[in-house]
DNA sequence: TATTTTATCGAACAAATGTACATTAACTAT
DNA sequence: ATAGTTAATGTACATTTGTTCGATAAAATA
């Protein structure tokens, strides 16, 4: 299987804006294979070439979110020649307005139906993001990267429930209080 | 459907014993109510009477593990807001030793195939654990909630991806030194 | 004990899954 | 432009899902 192949290219292509405007109708979850094949007007068979669920599709999409995610972090840094920092400067944090960008995609990833996976690959960029910040193999400081890199999901997650009402402005606001009183 | 009926009794012990035994050989998500039944002994039809899906049987188990999980929640959670620094104690945090009570069933409920939802009914109770003890409106302090919440679930998937091979009292100090230190 | 209630069974059905394979059409490379 | 490659198709099949329905056996109740 050729990935350069137009053949592929335009498969994928097409199941991926059919799958585009099928979330707009209905949850993840209850997108069937058969479903997207027959509104894409591909044969089934051809996904299964591709992919093994619906599920998998949508990864090809959160990569592009984790690539604009890491990009949204390190924006600041682009910015300031004082690149060495002890810690995260929480004003500086540029993660809440990626996720308001993606807001759309967040409420799928978010969302109590789908499978975990999605929460981990964001967890697990959110972590990589904070260690290669500094790097160390301290047992006591891995722990500590995941507890930080939960701590900021835990606040999407409250983000999410409350529907994305407040700016990403107001959301930074919220981790600078939290991280400076507590 | 009465469920102090002696046959939905049965029938229900029945499908949460085969359970059980399923998840001895493999994963959650790969057993199918087909399967289930089978091994039961029961008619499929008669567990769509009761259940929607196996993860529904699965959910069962996760009530009495919340109610566990509760009652492990001891100080110093219940009387502060927040996890507050001075306080700690690693004798009195019961968390850490509930998970590793129940550690076969934190290895389905933190694993990526299964469905999100487990995740969310975790973060739930601890998070309502937390507020509890302090009924408050104030939105800061829920963000905050949310925040400690998850921070605590970052520790846990990450002793759970170092395969739980810490104690539980080890990773209360993991906690106190993290609160203390950062 | 007799009567009523209802959980369970068995069977059937459409729909979706996952896989397999020979054929066809589209693409690449020369 | 041609030949070789392979993605895509069409078809078939066994399995699982989710639902329905009448019959039956087990339980509740009086």
């Amino acid at each position: 299987m050729n990935k350069n192949d137009l053949r592929v290219l335009k498969t994928k292509q097409n199941i991926h804006l059919t799958l585009t405007n099928l979330l707009k109708k209905k949850p993840l979850p209850q997108i069937k294979v058969t479903e997207l094949c027959k509104l894409a007007n591909i044969n089934r068979g051809t996904f299964y070439f591709h992919y093994q669920e619906v599920g998998d599709v949508f990864k090809e999409f959160f990569e592009e979110i984790m690539m604009d995610l890491r990009e949204s972090y390190n924006e600041p840094y682009r910015h300031t020649k004082y690149i060495e920092r002890e810690k995260l400067d929480p004003e500086t944090v540029r993660i809440f307005h990626h996720v308001q960008k993606y807001e759309e995609f967040y409420r799928i990833i978010l969302s109590k139906e789908v499978s975990a996976e999605y929460y981990y690959m964001l967890f697990d960029e959110i972590r990589s993001i904070l260690v290669d910040d500094k790097h160390t193999n301290h047992l006591e400081e891995d722990y500590l990267f995941s507890y930080s890199s939960n701590a900021i999901i835990g606040l999407i997650i409250e983000w999410y429930r409350r529907d994305f009402q407040e700016s990403a402005d107001e959301m930074n606001i919220h981790l600078v209080n939290i991280l400076k009183l507590y």
